[in-house]
DNA sequence: AGCATTTTGGACAAATTGACCAGTCATGTT
DNA sequence: AACATGACTGGTCAATTTGTCCAAAATGCT
């Protein structure tokens, strides 16, 4: 049960907020705009990546880059306390692509990604049908204003 | 009004599918695992940043870095044909992190990340407050499971 | 004070980048 | 068919960056 999360410290979160804003910038230049020496940057980064503070690298695309896909989210609510086992089932399905629990009128609250509108109908066909899931609304997300 | 977008080809597309899963990967690495020369996806990287394809390069976080956020997805509903003015002023509001226009029962569904539960009260004040909006649904995300 | 860890500044070879260039290929045009 | 255009290739080159060392200095903890 190793748990212990590794905890940030300025620097840490210096270095992150810089890779943030530009994710390619080198260790070099990193080391100039923080004020510490290169060798510094380049462990700090080999321990975030390493305690799981940092998952990746990635670059960030035009919103309508994915055109085809279809987003929407869904409000789910659970019967009794069947909520653990429903998760494990919401798990599964891949085109859940965020799922947390919620507070408000509802239980769960899962970000929908589908590639197309038939796959979608699957979706929300498997998560009406999995056992304590008493009762859902969805709402397609069109366009982003 | 220049509003043509750069369609990307296949070449583009497998050059993002590569940065998405590592956004730091050398040009070299990139062309050899493409199989097509350097200097191709030197022109191709930036044209895409050029066109704007491509918004920019950043790093993954763990979900739980940001620990003092409080994030929460709100269900609005416009009354009559005021959701012009409604998303102008909702635009305004920083805490607004994403608006979708949907379909469902609700008109609106806005992603708010606030970084303290006082300012998400007063986000949500905000909200109700405007005119034209007729009612609400706000869910706070819990943990992500 | 004494020890462990981190940071620093320096070094070095290897890798990567940006900028070129001439030649080839595919496409569409006249 | 001949041509112009643009994209791709494979190559070079200098400049930058990276990975990997090292010893000394600084820092933190007991």
């Amino acid at each position: 049960m190793e748990n212990a999360k590794y905890i940030p410290d300025d620097l840490d979160r210096r270095i992150i907020a810089h890779l943030r804003a530009d994710g390619r910038a080198s260790l070099s230049r990193l080391s100039k705009a923080l004020g510490v020496a290169r060798g510094t940057v380049q462990n700090r980064l080999d321990r975030l990546m390493e305690t799981g503070t940092l998952l990746g690298f990635t670059v960030r695309v035009r919103e309508d880059y994915d055109a085809q896909s279809v987003r929407a989210v869904m409000m789910i609510e659970v019967v009794g306390k069947s909520t653990t086992q429903v998760i494990r089932r919401l798990r599964g399905i891949a085109e859940i692509y965020s799922l947390h629990t919620t507070n408000g009128n509802w239980d769960l609250v899962a970000n929908i990604r589908a590639s197309s509108l038939s796959d979608f109908d699957r979706v929300l066909r498997e998560v009406r049908m999995i056992d304590g899931v008493s009762n859902s609304e969805t709402s397609l997300l069109l366009s982003s204003v």
